[in-house]
RNA sequence: CGAGGUGUGGCUCAGUUUGGUAGAGCGCCACGUUCGGGACGUGGAAGUCGCAAGUUCGAAUCUUGUCACCUCGACCA
């Protein structure tokens, strides 16, 4: 019990305090480290690992749908920035600025991207001008700068990693059936990847992207019951083809603009895996992205031939990403090491069980510990990682459906606010001054406008006026 | 950007009220004993007390300025 509670000091409790709990996890997990950088991380190996297969297995279903990489710079003249006005009004207070270079103050100072639209439309203008040209899917992995006011590790922070897609179309309708393809493809990646049920739907005019005509947009809601947006997808009509003179010569001989979209996923989505999955032992990684799935953790190392059958074992087991953890440490520090970093499985290898031929395998999500035949390890191994993976979604999936509320009348949906944090599905007038009445009133804002409607309600929680659209409301991160 | 808080070995902090030789626990290094839920012994290394100026015989401690970080708001992925 002693020793039990020792492993509790070292990461603070979330029912204690979230805030603190977050920072710990992602500390002991070794996951970043602070940086000599106001808001900027390192990201650890561990971290970047987790962002490595975020990024392969992103990478692998963009390109199934005919997405292509590129590199644009990381500068962007102020010019060129200047030319969508939207644009530049919501991005122009949170840039950075290059004044100098090789020791000369610049003619036209250059920004540090917060965001690549300009400089994608700048290249698209020149590189287009046939229907033949069209469409265009192209991505690119980049990290961006936004001078933020303030930040957290993955969560907000000043520089942060990012793909970023931007597509041109010669229609409308091919621009928005794009828009809302990778706003599918973002949820079924978090769904089945990363084990985070979203909810899919429409940003409103007044959370939407700058210069945007529409925003969809998945959000996740965490243990302590806030909302994550962890990914966009963004139609953009023809507003930035039409400043940056983006047109082609259609089969009729008509110049015409074309219709582009934009959609991103960032190291946030770390965040959330931390936030959704994790627990007071720490970290708890599902399966498909953990860095090292399975940690075998050998007993009384230093006796005849345990090591050695550690080694045999991580041998067999070449299908999985297996680890070996032959350290000094005693194996209690090494179960918690195992633990707070969130690896999915370990095995227990000692004298014992060498000598009845098995191992115990142990679920990090669970604790279940499960005694296996050594004779069977690899289909065991296998069968489950995958409970793993499915049981953790299920999980997560009840937690967000258990903190979805309903609220009829302005005096319900305050209540629920102060008292259940949670999702709040109430229907709305359309109208910004609600939006902001309650966002004053509650601090909560309009996470989307889901795809999947209800009538719960004819008339609006806030103003009591005609309901035109049923909206997830959420305190956010 | 507003309100509050914190800066002392790698980490968590004590010491500051009342100025007088820089401390503890953890971690780290070496050796030995251990090993089925954060083992133990012995020895050792490691700090311009965030930075700058001032007061003083003397400043971690008092004064002024400054920087950074944290929490909560406003802004955002």
């Amino acid at each position: 019990m002693a020793k039990e509670k020792k492993l509790v000091e070292a990461i603070t409790s979330m029912e204690e305090d979230f805030a603190q709990w977050y920072t710990d996890v992602v500390k002991k997990a070794e996951l970043i480290d602070y940086s000599s950088v106001r808001g900027c991380m390192i990201l650890r190996p561990n971290g970047y690992a987790i962002w490595e297969n975020i990024q392969k297995e992103l990478d692998a279903r963009f390109k199934a749908t005919g997405v292509e990489n590129v590199y644009m710079p990381m500068f962007i003249p102020e010019s060129l920035l200047q030319k969508e006005k939207d644009h530049v009004e919501g991005f122009a207070p949170e840039v950075a600025w290059v004044t100098y270079g090789g020791g000369q103050e610049l003619p036209e100072r250059l920004c540090v991207r917060p965001t690549s639209e300009t400089l994608f439309c700048d290249f698209y203008a020149n590189i287009i001008q046939s229907y033949r040209d069209l469409p265009k899917l192209y991505n690119q992995w980049c990290s961006v700068v936004r001078w933020e006011k303030t930040t957290r590790p993955f969560l907000r922070t000043t520089e942060f990693l990012w793909q970023e897609g931007h597509t041109a179309h010669a229609t409308a309708e091919e621009a928005e059936e794009r828009t809302e393809q990778m706003l599918h493809l973002y949820a079924d990646f978090c769904e089945e990847v990363l084990a985070i049920p979203m909810i899919r739907g429409k940003k409103t005019e007044k959370e939407k992207f700058a210069g945007a005509a529409a925003t969809y947009t998945i959000e996740a809601l965490m243990h302590d019951g806030k909302a994550l947006q962890a990914g966009t997808s963004h139609n953009f009509g023809d507003g930035f083809a039409r400043a940056f003179n983006i047109q082609y010569s259609d089969k009729d001989n008509k110049l015409k603009y074309v219709h582009q979209t934009s959609w991103g996923m960032t190291t946030r989505l770390i965040g959330a895996i931390i936030m959704v999955h994790g627990d007071n032992s720490g970290l708890v990684l599902p399966p498909l992205v953990a860095p090292t799935q399975v940690m075998i953790i050998p007993i009384a190392q230093h006796k005849e031939g345990v090591l050695e059958k550690a080694e045999e074992l991580r041998g067999r087991l070449k299908d999985f990403r297996v680890k070996v953890d032959d350290s000094d440490k005693s194996p209690g520090w090494k179960f918690s090491e195992q633990e707070m970093r969130g690896i999915p499985m370990r095995i227990e290898i000692g004298p014992k069980d060498i000598e009845a031929n098995q191992a115990i395998l142990v679920r990090r999500d669970t604790g279940e510990k499960i005694t296996v035949s050594l004779n069977e390890l690899e289909s065991k191994v296998e069968e489950i990682l995958k409970n793993i993976q499915k049981e953790m979604l299920e999980k997560a999936r009840k937690h967000l459906n258990s903190h979805i509320y309903v609220a009829t009348n302005y005096e319900e949906f305050k209540d629920i606010v102060a008292n259940k944090p949670g999702f709040i599905k109430a229907m709305w007038c359309g109208e910004e001054d609600c939006e902001n009445k309650i966002k004053e009133d509650t601090t909560a804002t309009s996470r989307c406008m889901p795809f999947e409607q209800e009538q719960l309600a004819e008339t609006c929680v806030c103003c009591g006026k005609p309901a035109k659209k049923m909206v997830y409301w959420g305190k956010a991160y």
